[in-house]
DNA sequence: GTATGACCTCAAGTAATCTTGAGGTCAAGG
DNA sequence: CCTTGACCTCAAGATTACTTGAGGTCATAC
């Protein structure tokens, strides 16, 4: 069970992975990282063999393309965010700041809708509030009925 | 254009709510409502005309749908959260507040993995690691390479 | 020299989350 | 009485995000 990379055409080895490498290190499906290429959303070049070879950099957008997924943010959204970063090279210090700081705002944007809710449930689990009247946040466009009965928030 | 809502046969007209109304409440498409219901995320009642007929409560159930939805977290997981909170009755004060916490804990532990992530990508503009040899979160199950080329976090 | 494993392509399948469409009921308005 | 709007069912289509399968190349291991 030896590994069977391939003979290295190129001049260092180590600076380009393979789909497989980048797939452990990322822990990312190798078919998953194609159906990424295939979006845009990564890139890779050929060897002699027409085997994909990652440069290093592109382990990062792989990264983010997995944190977009876990906290369910649509894959499109990232494509947009990150529009501006090159895929076929090393992107500078300045563009990829530049897109990170916008990725952040999403994530922050992000986790304050979150907390909202936290709040919001926590509102709702003090007053027990049954009958949602009460609840703006949770029941969005619900202006407050105005009838008399069922609990209120104090 | 007025409004087609068939006679009351129930003694208190606004206790239950029609599919139309529960959607523009809760800003739901009526689509959705239906198909939440074949998933056993929500129920109703039928009139003597099959219509649906939903108890105020219910709101409640569809606004937990949509906040799950709209932070990503897959509706399976919303049934199994509220799996003890009963469709047929109000739930008791008790087995909201029961349920309700369990679901804040998930919304925390969410929140709490994007806070990783933004400082984590904060700590990536600070250092502006082109290479990502220092980024383990953002690059899990990357053991640090340890040649020693490209910047570093310091 | 043949078996194995890592890679390739392309097409089809899967799962979640709905929407759309066809075809029908029923009550109120004009 | 006929049209319209709100509802119904059931089936099919759409989108996102992949995975799986069939069929093939090629280098290393035995």
């Amino acid at each position: 069970m030896t590994t069977k990379r391939p003979k290295e055409t190129r001049a260092r080895p180590d600076d380009w992975l393979t789909i497989g490498e980048v797939s452990a290190r990322t822990g990312t499906a190798v078919s998953a990282l194609r159906f990424y290429e295939e979006l845009g959303l990564i890139a890779s070049e050929r060897d002699d063999r027409n085997q994909r070879r990652y440069p290093r950099h592109m382990l990062r957008r792989v990264a983010l393309v997995s944190v977009a997924k876990r906290i369910g943010i649509p894959l499109q959204d990232l494509r947009d965010a990150f529009a501006d970063v090159p895929l076929d090279r090393p992107p500078s210090h300045q563009e990829w700041q530049r897109a990170s700081r916008g990725w952040k705002r999403r994530l922050e944007e992000r986790r304050k809708t979150i907390e909202r809710l936290e709040a919001e449930l926590t509102g709702c689990i003090g007053c027990g509030c049954l009958s949602m009247k009460a609840c703006a946040l949770l029941n969005p466009g619900d202006e407050l009925a105005e009838d008399g009965t069922g609990p209120r928030r104090l």
